[in-house]
RNA sequence: GGUUCCGUAGCUCAGCUGGAUAGAGCAACAGCCUUCUAAGCUGUGGGUCACGCGUUCGAAUCGCGUCGGAAUCACCA
């Protein structure tokens, strides 16, 4: 229960008591008191002027009076107009950071027996991963540990499309322009020398627009299963395979369940079949079947082709049907980019229409694109920012940064290195992260991502500024607890009121499936720290119980902030 | 043109299931390192929450309209 629940369910009791009414609890008002006011919560009374037919500042008094009399965790109100603020007693906060300090599995909410599965990432196999790449790998990977969180069982799941004419454009490229070459002969990443032959592809095209027909012709064999073209085109799959299980690696990221679209793009059929036999579907005189959505307000949408062969759309439905009966999945989360908005909601209608009941559990999680200064990236005019560059860049700061502050001298080497990588990684995820998944963000390549203020590294400095202190106290062989006899400071109350409201904030993020909502706490949870931190001497107190108190308060803090952190995916040093 | 999403400080973003005087960071300026890590802290300046109307005791938040931006409406994926 949040206090804000418990503030809730008293003023429930304190209007029957004053006022004989039943005021129902979640119609109750309350919120954190904002910080130029005296107290920790405030009752809106408004709402219940109509139950106690007084004015505001009546109301406010009576419910503050009698909370302060019948609640001994309610020590003291103040009501200005019709805002009744509220102050919890120093016992009430203690006993809640007891609770918090004992408790490992603080955050984990309570298991919900949901299915969910997560599919991210979906890359084409014609080209390296970009900076839109990273968002929806980040957001993917991280909406997955945050339903994890939130009691949800989660399996990850990606689809690549490693077939169709993309491939082949890179592959007609490749046995006419590029001799033989080999990531091993080049020392090119797989993913980018298939780029190339894709880029190199497209330039011939511009000189040569009759090499389409190739391309084409080399599609048609591939369906065919000729062996040559099949063979090549394993080999360049297999490279893009390698360079982007590179990347996955980099940053981070794992899948349960891959699947390739050369095993479900002919998946879809039968259900377009069964849809024709119930009538949902229309098959027009050229063969071709549609599914008409007009009443709803979208368009007629395609199914089947004239000459039969299917659409994404169609393997779309063939795909879900599968997995929702395969995994008994109760619901479904797609990370797609939001220019698919229409297509996903065409997903969904046809899926109902065809009599499919869990239609309604398909989530699109729908992000809005990475823009640079000049708008969107393009790959022709060179403006696409490489995965792979940026995780690099980001290392080379965080090393640069690291080796200038000169506060990891004296350890060893390879330690240094995992520290440039986590830090850049985490400067790196945070920046994508904090922002709402739905918004359009900007990157501009210029300024590079940012090591102060609100990102990541502030967050991974704070932990490791707690480790430190938590070292030297360990050291000196100080212990970390709460006593019943431990009074608090008001700055110590505002830190436990923020780490009570952890699981709150899991709850609401999940809700809204925003891993911003958990960044934004985590760096709200540093900052106040962080301020606590330079007004307290904390290993300087002489009282045995304030000292335990603060250890025990400093400590629940830095495995909030993992916690926190670890749903975004970012680890956090111990020290930096 | 239809549909959907977006518009908050110079810039990047919070806040949006209606609550008090709209918050951070960056950038600018002024301070704080013989004291637990200055990737930090404190302070100053910076706002017609795109605009208008409406609902309400109360609107950045909800509704309608206008303006501006983006996406989408393929026998592409």
């Amino acid at each position: 229960m949040t206090t804000e629940q418990f503030i809730a369910g008293k003023a429930v009791e304190a209007v029957k008591a004053l006022y004989g009414a039943d005021f129902p609890q979640e119609q109750m008002q309350v919120g954190v008191t904002r910080k130029d006011f005296e107290g920790d919560y405030t009752l809106v009374v408004f709402p219940l002027l109509k139950t106690s037919r007084q004015a505001p500042a009546v109301t406010a008094q009576a419910i503050g009076e009698w909370l302060t009399a019948n609640c001994p965790e309610i020590s003291g109100f103040n009501a200005v107009q019709g805002f009744l603020n509220l102050s919890l007693s120093n016992i009430y906060w203690r006993e809640n950071l007891q609770e918090i300090t004992g408790n490992a599995s603080f955050g984990q909410l309570p298991a919900t027996g949901r299915r969910v599965m997560v599919e991210f990432s979906s890359p084409n196999t014609n080209k390296p991963l970009h900076l839109g790449h990273i968002r929806n790998n980040l957001l993917g990977d991280s909406v997955s540990r945050l339903l994890k969180a939130a009691g949800d069982e989660v399996i990850k799941a990606t689809l690549v499309n490693d077939r169709g004419v993309h491939i082949c454009k890179s592959m007609y490229a490749w046995e006419k322009l590029f001799d033989g070459a080999t990531p091993e002969s080049t020392g090119i990443k797989g993913d980018h020398l298939v780029g190339d032959c894709y880029v190199a592809y497209a330039k011939l095209e511009k000189e040569h627009p009759e090499v389409i027909d190739d391309v084409h012709k080399m599609l048609v064999q591939w369906e065919e299963g000729d062996p040559q073209v099949r063979k090549l085109w394993e080999m360049m799959n297999g490279w893009v395979f390698d360079g982007f299980e590179q990347t996955y690696k980099a940053l981070g990221i794992t899948f349960d369940r891959t699947y390739y679209e050369h095993d479900t793009y002919l998946l879809g059929k039968e259900l377009v079949q069964k849809g024709l036999d119930m009538g949902v579907l229309v098959r027009d005189p050229d063969g071709s079947v549609w599914c008409d959505l007009t009443a709803d307000g979208l368009d007629r949408k395609l199914l089947l082709r004239s000459d039969g062969t299917s659409v994404y759309m169609t393997q779309d439905l063939g795909t879900a049907e599968r997995r929702f009966s395969e995994y008994e999945l109760d619901s479904h989360v797609y990370v797609v980019g939001n220019e698919q908005d229409y297509h996903f909601k065409a997903l969904k209608l046809v899926l109902k229409k065809l009599g499919f009941d869990w239609a309604d559990q398909i989530y699109h999680l729908s992000y809005g694109m990475v823009e640079l200064p000049e708008g969107k990236m393009k790959s022709r005019e060179g403006t696409v920012v490489d995965a792979d560059d940026l995780i690099e860049k980001m290392y080379q700061e965080a090393k640069a940064t690291s080796e200038e502050s000169g506060k990891l001298d004296g350890i060893p080497e390879d330690e240094k290195e995992r520290l440039y990588h986590m830090i850049g990684l985490g400067a790196l995820k945070y920046f994508i992260l904090k922002v709402d998944p739905k918004k359009t963000m900007l990157f501009d390549p210029k300024e590079s991502i940012d090591f102060n203020g609100n990102t990541g590294p502030f967050i991974q400095y704070t932990h490791a500024r707690i480790c430190s202190i938590l070292r030297k106290a360990s050291e000196a062989g100080k212990k970390a607890a709460v006593a019943d006899a431990a009074v608090l400071s008001p700055k110590e109350i505002r830190l436990v009121k923020i780490l009570s409201a952890y699981p709150q904030k899991v709850a609401d993020a999940a809700a809204a499936y925003s891993p911003a909502i958990v960044a934004n706490y985590a760096y709200d949870l540093a900052k106040e720290f962080n301020q606590y931190y330079h007004e307290t001497q904390i290993l300087k107190e002489p009282d045995a119980t304030l000292l335990g108190m603060r250890l025990a308060l400093i400590d629940t803090l830095a495995a909030t902030l993992r916690k926190a952190m670890n749903v975004l995916g970012i680890d956090l040093p111990e020290r930096m």
